[in-house]
DNA sequence: TTGAAAGCGCTAACAT
DNA sequence: ATGTTAGCGCTTTCAA
């Protein structure tokens, strides 16, 4: 079947040691042998079985990864960064989905450990609660990623969520806004952080918060059967906020889709995005960001997957292990034309 | 180290060979043997060791995957699908991005091949001429998704590109637009057939294509620096397209992206959408498509991606491989407000 | 500079 | 029903 070194080594009348060590660039062999070694890989396309290597040396030069979901605005980004990494160190990325599910989560974390991978992203749930059991003590290195339960000690890189909440109102604050809602995502912890981070704003604003200009997005079925979206659901949920009075001078979406609901809405009901209303999202979504103008909160997805694949590669390569540590990054404002310019 | 087969065999007085037949649920061991064994592997965490098996075996379980890059509406959804129909099998995913290099791409497959993936799934770039090397006369098996150059044997799935240009003509056609702009997308051999596709629809329903009506949307540097998007450059296109006399009455944007761009620079002009100018976009991206009620093409992301892990499946479980096919889906057109109600 | 021997953890094939 | 032997393709170690 395939070339082995074997081969290779009966054609010159070489012993595979030596082959051996042309494929790893060893010196200590003749420039000449060398060169026939690999002249005659060469012609036979050999390529070198690295799950023989792998059994032998102990390490496979690939890192598991785990998603919630591989869909969304986040994770491609994330996943690309990371890959990148990992390519120009010669690693390889086994990517699983685990689908929104704690089952999966827990099976392809057992399926790459049984794959001898040399390292462990994960990326929990939003409301997940706690890492797979084989991570608990876990005897290959793991970083997380993203939202970190509050018991689970792993060395992480994520956001600090309470930020984006918080961020988005100073934002607005500094824009004149005092009548702000949020429209928060559905109950998950990461929510319930970016909610809080809101509250805190407000309040060190002195601003007493209206319990009703807080309302949850949360996904539903419609009259018509069909699955309610956050734009449907922002939507209605801004028609509500403008009838209301006071009215809102200013909306916080947990999400850009969202966000562009809500300028749908006020549009519809014929209030002017930023002049009488300013609205932000989060996510900093090309695709909505650029068409509404939106003002977004960047959630760092490419800057968190490169830091997480080089905390990886340190565990990995045991370098300078002792000085790593968690980390959060803020999101940061990226102003565009549905907030105003601060005078 | 970590837990072995011999280790547990030790334990309990058994040969190692015992222990794998239960490992791999044989039938030929006692009912008492095999409680026992099942029972000290759960104590001590047992994981069996892949590499090893593979190695024995001469299969890995894993398939290998390049695609151009990770980000973009479609690959998130191609991946997730094909990692799903994976997952279910106990297959792994190894994921490469190529990052739009052809380099990367040989060296990608290359890794693949070497980790003796049992099997390669390939998405080239739209503008690719030819596969990588060591897949011209591959050993092993291969998918090919989406584009295939011409020359490329590769069993394949992909999409009729034509039908992206003509489907969305027709739909324009049918809904008495006359005068049809095309906003094409930077020259590729992709965009290529789907300009074709669109040319063959007009040219069926007798209509005389005004050649400065087909617009390519190159993204290029714009005065401010900043790199221009399909959005910015639909928006110009379409501003000078109705100042012309006549302008079109229809316009099929080469990206969802671009069709919101063209919707807003139509409102920006005072026209409204779907009564004065129809548009059309292409992804059926749903960020973009419900904000807008965009009618777009929708390019089967999904299905193409389960049957080319059906496929790939197939052809490593030698499962009636004769009766593989190349096969072509067609796009669909997914109506919504952008354009009009038939009459 | 080259090579012989041993073995990584598992399983196919064949005894017993 | 259980066990013995051999070996997957490579690299580590040590000898020549």
């Amino acid at each position: 079947m395939a070339i082995r070194l074997r081969d290779i080594a009966k054609d010159l009348n070489l012993s595979t040691m030596t082959i051996s060590k042309v494929l790893r660039g060893q010196t200590d062999v003749s420039a000449e042998t060398k060169a026939r070694v690999l002249k005659r890989m060469e012609e036979l396309n050999y390529r070198p079985n690295i799950t023989a290597r792998s059994l032998r040396t102990g390490h496979t030069y690939t890192v598991g990864m785990v998603v919630p979901r591989l869909e969304g605005a986040f994770t491609p980004l994330l996943a690309e960064a990371i890959s990148e990494v990992f390519r120009k160190e010669g690693y390889s990325l086994i990517l699983a989905s685990a689908d929104g599910d704690a089952e999966n989560e827990e099976r392809e974390t057992d399926l790459h450990l049984s794959r001898q991978v040399d390292a462990l992203l994960f990326c929990l749930r939003d409301d997940a609660s706690d890492l797979p059991q084989a991570l608990r003590e876990p005897t290959t290195p793991v970083v997380l990623i993203g939202h970190r339960p509050a018991r689970v000690t792993s060395l992480s890189i994520g956001l600090r969520e309470n930020e984006v909440g918080l961020l988005a109102a100073q934002h607005l604050l500094e824009r004149r806004c005092r009548r702000i809602a949020y429209l928060r995502g559905r109950r998950t912890a990461v929510a319930d952080q970016r909610s809080a981070g809101f509250r805190d704003a407000m309040r060190e604003a002195g601003i007493t918060l209206r319990p009703e200009w807080v309302m949850e997005l949360e996904p539903h079925i419609g009259l018509d059967g069909e699955p309610e979206t956050e734009f449907k659901a922002a939507r209605a949920a801004v028609r509500k906020l403008i009838a209301s009075s006071p009215r809102p001078d200013g909306i916080v979406c947990s999400t850009d889709l969202a966000a562009a609901g809500a300028c749908i809405a006020l549009r519809e009901a014929g209030f002017s995005v930023p002049e009488q209303v300013q609205v932000m999202g989060v996510g900093n979504t090309p695709a909505l960001c650029e068409p509404f103008g939106l003002t977004s909160l960047d959630l760092a997805a490419a800057e968190i997957g490169r830091r997480a694949a080089r905390m990886a590669l340190r565990l990995i390569q045991k370098s300078d292990v002792a000085s790593l540590r968690s980390v959060s990054l803020s999101p940061a404002v990226v102003a565009r034309s549905s907030t105003r310019v601060p005078s």
